[in-house]
DNA sequence: ACGGCCGTCCTACAAGTGTAGTCTATATCT
DNA sequence: AGATATAGACTACACTTGTAGGACGGCCGT
């Protein structure tokens, strides 16, 4: 059972979102980042930036004061998880089935089209 | 705002899974069909038919007794909203990167590699 | 040096979720 | 018919999530 489930929230998502571009940052800084796309408090920013910490989603620098914060795992890690439990939930562990229904829902230029199916052949080459 | 926001939790998709799979059924029938894949105590299942029920997700037939329930969405409609809501969260709302990450990430046999790819033409045709 | 604003740590609180128990009427077995 | 099991409505309770507020102690500007 040695978990690595990181069980970041949707809120929380931003948060990382915002690491994950560029780390180590302060509270304040990622408050001002978020400012845009978000009308949280800073107040909720702070929750939300304590919760990761508690979570082991992020790491304090507590030297430097400001704190400066960073992400213990790289965003890459953490999609991979979530694409995982998104095939298991909803098809049954099936990448197949999973890629197929996307496929068929997704608006999908020509050229994306043709870029996919350049990334299948070397898929199976 | 014409809700339509199913927003079924990952204990009621397996409560929804057994109805999708056939309807309308009875709660003992559901707790029946459940038995094998997960320790629910019946009551349990009660509870998870009823909130369904709260949020409209499934109708009950109070005619018949015991009642009988069934889903109000179909499956694919309730997919489809969550994999829209997975390609918001994750790759902003992008379809093309969705579906190259699980590509990525996905084990797909040679066959399933070809027949995304005939999806792939189909969908450019 | 003082008044504010901000950083940190705690606390709050409602809604949603996982997981079940109580109570009452009804259906079933013997 | 009496004993027993079940359904269905309601209640319970801890944990997570969204969304903050309070207290206290520094740093910044005047």
């Amino acid at each position: 059972m040695s978990d690595n489930q990181c069980k970041i929230s949707e809120a929380e998502w931003l948060i990382m979102d915002v690491l994950w571009e560029r780390a180590p940052q302060t509270a304040t800084a990622i408050i001002a980042r978020l400012k845009p796309q978000t009308d949280w408090s800073p107040k909720t920013i702070h929750s939300l930036i304590s919760r990761l910490v508690g979570k082991e989603a992020l790491a304090v620098d507590k030297q430097s004061s400001p704190h400066q914060y960073r992400p213990l795992a790289t965003r890459e890690q953490c999609i991979r998880e979530e694409m995982s439990s998104f095939s298991r939930r909803f098809f049954r562990d099936s990448s197949f089935l999973t890629i197929a229904n996307f496929l068929q829902q997704g608006r999908l230029t020509a050229e994306e089209i043709d870029e996919l199916k350049q990334i299948l052949d070397r898929a199976k080459g």
